[in-house]
DNA sequence: TCGCGGAGTATTGTCGACAATATTGTCGAT
DNA sequence: ATCGACAATATTGTCGACAATACTCCGCGA
């Protein structure tokens, strides 16, 4: 069964949770090993994963993890303000009341994280938002889109998370947002997600 | 030199031609005989373009065509209506005065082919001015993804440009975004692309 | 006639071996 | 000591052969 699918996702997840490092190389050889795979396997991954945007290979000489810098961290950011924005719309035109309830409670102990100081659970809190949002916006192409770019993200969104007091300022924006889904108003829930990854790209830029 | 390379562009130009139709099965010994390739170059080419969607693949099934039905097209557009608006933002804040005038020129060229009613020109324009557009913003990463969605919409976006009096409805759109563009005015750049592409959405929606 | 195996065929999946290329290390000349 | 050329090595690129799988069509029984 699918030996080259589960070196891919294996590959992905070992990149998403930071094992290698930034430009380091990955050898076929040795990626054969690690995962106890056939070259086939690994380059098809090696593929793949090119074309996510999170290796960069060279012709002849091999695959590197991508080094994604602050400046490119803020375009993905841009690009996720407007497509975020979208989703955000859409979220607000057709959540149902059991999908805007889910969305207060979030909000509820989102609150609840930031009194208490529990950074990672607010962290999680965060994603839980963001992924209700897509489930509820139901729009495919966006959320595909989100999905690559968070990908490339996932090293600068956890220096932010880090970054202290953050959190106390991000949680009245995730409200806003939430209360303008809860609302039903299209406009308001786009404005409110476009400020709130706004001050994300300020705060990426503060990080260097 | 690069043989899978060759491959994957030679068949991706076909595809984006038209050579294919939808959901026509690509199978990899044609392909082979057809652009005098091994079958591993064509395997390459086949994975590369299942990531820019343009072809899926089922496993031991083999790939075709991707077909791109109007509902998607429709999501691509609204993914596209907020990329491009951020884009046309950008191009309002950053175009120098050359830039601001090659914008200008397409416009009156634009007017000049309506009048003669020349379409094919007309379209080609079209592309011009978009083109330019993503030229003078310099946001790489909204350009890739404006990129990949063009290439999934091709045959959608001949369809549009042979809808008759299109472009007299579409040349004032135009016109909008170069003035917005022209007067350095980002909100009103990008709101003229938003309405611009609201109405693409439209004339597609029409479409069947 | 219809449904149901089951062989045969078409097509893709996987691998190991070898070729091509870039990188690194070494030696000699200046 | 430094630089260049050349050899050695590491690594990726390419291919052809075979295995595995899905699809097709035929024959058989009810």
């Amino acid at each position: 069964m699918a030996a080259d699918t589960r070196v891919l996702e294996d590959l992905r997840a070992a990149i998403l949770r930071g094992e290698f490092a930034p430009r380091q190389r990955l050898v076929e050889a040795e990626l054969c090993e690690q995962f106890d795979a056939s070259r086939f396997s690994v380059r098809a991954a090696l593929q793949a994963l090119e074309a996510d945007g999170l290796v960069e290979r060279q012709r002849n000489v091999g695959a590197r993890i991508r080094e994604i810098g602050i400046e490119e961290a803020v375009e993905i950011s841009e690009v996720r303000q407007v497509v975020e924005g979208l989703i955000a719309r859409r979220a607000a035109e057709r959540a149902n009341d059991a999908e805007a309830e889910g969305l207060a409670a979030i909000g509820r102990e989102m609150h609840a994280a930031v009194a208490a100081g529990e950074v990672a659970e607010y962290s999680d809190l965060n994603a839980r938002l963001h992924a209700s949002l897509r489930e509820i916006a139901r729009h495919e192409k966006a959320n595909d889109i989100i999905a690559r770019l968070h990908g490339q993200m996932v090293r600068h969104q956890f220096a932010l998370s880090r970054q202290p007091g953050r959190s106390k300022v991000s949680v009245w924006q995730h409200q806003a947002i939430i209360d303008a889904v809860v609302a039903r108003d299209g406009d308001a829930a786009e404005a409110a997600m476009r400020a709130h990854i706004a001050s994300v790209i300020e705060a990426l830029r503060a990080i260097r």
